[in-house]
DNA sequence: ATAATAGTGTCTGTCAGACAATATGGA
DNA sequence: TCCATATTGTCTGACAGACACTATTAT
């Protein structure tokens, strides 16, 4: 037997102390002209009654990664994958969780509203809160502080990519994307830099199909399949 | 008792399983040209005698953080503490330690060659490797993935901010700083577009000094202290 | 003086901001 | 027709790329 493989033989995980580990995502999405992060109400202890994250424990037998742990927690709560995810940073410390030293892998995610809202209004535990009115849920933990720094990341990003696609349906006109883009922002954006972008970007394809919303119809579009996200080398709102 | 503090008097966290915990940090310097990256010889099992990253497990009895882990594993290597230091992301899966289900954060982080080498030099299991040399060494886990990730983010941030100052000494020229982001690039760059960005920055101020490398002295700067990294609005060589 | 490196001036190209002009479709 | 919204045209400004030009210092 080499001596790495008696070494594993007779390693043993359990003898030391490690940290609590969990998943967890703030999960975004548009409704109603306002940004909403998706909370669910804690239903066991510790901090019980509070709103925090969609989130949880590895399932180490069925979860390849992370990223494997916060989809299947995302799909336990929306019945969708999201159409956005990305890792967005770890938070830890010996007083985050009141249990002990504790560490979450944070996540990223972005959704269109109408993919999941059946689902949602189905789960009681579980609802769409806007940004604006987070200051009503107490939130357990620190995930506030990691709610605030996803919404950095968010915002960060929309200014150099068309992020906010992920938010909308599956054929969207370039007036949702406005729409989303500003309500992201926070600011009106000019209508033509966003439609050079999206052309320059290469990401989308026509439908054929338009919308009528008000007056004249807007031609439908979608995101053309196997095709990644196109990072421009300039910001918008530069200033 | 509320229920709360009842449920933590019987909480249990070592009745859990729980994923191998470990910080890792990609530790980058300039050196004779070339963008060189910290690695250890490991002297235990597993991966015996293979190369990998300094890091280790959380010491959960000193470590506030896992930025506190890494800061500790590094300045045990180097003797001080990096100049530039971020969260790059997690690793995770059921195969990457052949000791179980682990999970890595990795941090990113820059030094100045001189701040460090005497140390380096009399830590006989620790090298600086060039990362053109990477194919040289056998690395363990998947610490050649984390590696590659970690140059990703240090050539794109170095696009749009002026991060390579993190690996030159305290005083430094305009000309060291060209030099150093010619390397991270790997291509030249216009040394006017970098003086112009290091005007607009606001983050450095004359020492009064100046430093006669061959020809004309050339004036010598330093980071203001307590100025954050500014990030410009467009990328270099955007092409 | 010459060579070599430091530092400046300035023109061009790209793309975001601004907003005017035109197109379309329903009432 | 008229209005609201979609879409396009085009001018301006900021800033990176390019490169010529001037300044300084060791030899």
């Amino acid at each position: 037997m080499t001596t790495e493989a008696a070494y594993l033989k007779q390693y043993d995980a359990s003898r030391f102390p490690a940290p609590l580990v969990t998943v967890d995502s703030v999960l975004f999405t548009l409704h109603q002209q306002a940004l909403c992060v998706l909370l669910v109400e804690r239903a066991q202890p510790p901090q019980e009654g509070r709103w925090g994250l969609p989130g949880g424990f590895i399932d180490m037998a069925h979860d390849d990664s992370t990223r494997a742990t916060a989809l299947r927690k995302l799909t336990e709560k929306t019945g969708i994958s999201p159409a956005w995810l990305e890792q967005l940073d770890t938070f830890s410390g010996p007083d985050r969780d009141p249990r002990g030293w504790s560490l979450t892998v944070a996540w990223f995610a972005l959704i269109a509203w109408a993919d999941c809202q059946p689902r949602i209004t189905s789960v009681s535990d579980a609802r769409w809160v806007p940004v604006g009115a987070l200051g009503d849920y107490p939130l357990a933990f620190d995930h506030g502080e990691i709610v605030a720094a996803a919404l950095r990341r968010l915002r960060q990003k929309t200014m150099y990519s068309l992020l906010p696609v992920y938010c909308l349906p599956d054929t969207f006109t370039h007036g949702q994307l406005q729409e989303a883009t500003e309500i992201v922002l926070g600011q009106p954006i000019q209508r033509k830099s966003l439609i050079r972008r999206f052309e320059a970007s290469g990401m989308f394809e026509e439908t054929g199909e338009s919308l009528a919303t008000g007056a004249r119809k807007a031609r439908l579009w979608r995101r053309k399949p196997g095709v990644d996200i196109h990072l421009f080398s300039r910001n918008l709102l530069a200033d």
